[in-house]
DNA sequence: TACACCTTAAACACTTCTCTTTAACATTGC
DNA sequence: GCAATGTTAAAGAGAAGTGTTTAAGGTGTA
């Protein structure tokens, strides 16, 4: 088995252009083409891309979907709902109301322009309290 | 491009067996053998294992190892030890007290319990002082 | 012992990923 | 313009991962 999800490959490029090297240069060192270190740079990141929502799977996993921000919403009357849909489950939210926009603003900065939401982001919170965004 | 590491039959077997199903009633929903489940589920933990290195690789990339928090530590115990083996090193941790605890706990809320560590967590740090947990 | 539950190995067809080359295109700075 | 840097697309060979079956081996418990 693999051990994680790049290759020796990927990891070498990876680590070479960390350096400050440009494809070319890393190119002649491990003996290819500029335009090889470029599709072996993407396909390290999106590998990574990958890791990253396979563990956001796993948060969701031992959580359970609270309520849905629809767009349009203002992040304050969002933290107001999630507080209140966590009473009706008995779920003590873990942040307050600043910390809670924080990590909502946070999970995909993205996603929000000013207070507002521009698109329908998905709340899952778990027993201790926490909160995931989807 | 997949999205995330597990395939949809991983993500299914994983969602009916959080439910509390023994591998034979999941496998008689989705019909198939329990080997097969069995086997499913084991690629499928493999895959969130392979995930967790990859982001590993990407911390150590520019960051050096400073400790291991032991399971059954007090994250405030945690926090001490951090700001100890960071001031060895020369480096000045970017946040305080406070700051440092929330940020090892929204690193994976899953591997903590109330105050108290359940798993080993390692500790990175960069020179600028930033910290990564894997 | 018998039963329910879980794990493992081998084998196979199938699909997806990886690295590679070549050739073209985009962006930036001189 | 032109040189350097980076990106993209198409195509191919080889490697790796997936789901599946069958058959065997564990573990724990009534």
């Amino acid at each position: 088995m693999k051990q994680g999800l790049l290759t020796d490959r990927q990891k070498e490029v990876l680590r070479y252009r960390k350096t400050g090297l440009t494809q070319q240069q890393v190119a002649d060192i491990i003996q290819t083409s500029k335009a090889n270190v470029c599709t072996i740079e993407k396909a390290a990141y999106e590998n990574i891309e990958r890791a990253k929502e396979t563990l956001e799977f796993l948060y969701t996993l031992d959580s359970e979907h609270l309520c849905t921000i629809k767009s349009g919403t203002d992040l304050i009357d969002a933290a107001t709902l999630i507080f209140q849909d966590a009473e009706k489950l008995g779920i003590k939210v873990k942040y307050n109301t600043l910390e809670l926009i924080n990590r909502i603003h946070d999970s995909n900065p993205s996603r929000f322009r000013a207070r507002y939401v521009r698109e329908d982001v998905e709340v899952y919170i778990n027993r201790e309290g926490d909160l995931f965004f989807g």
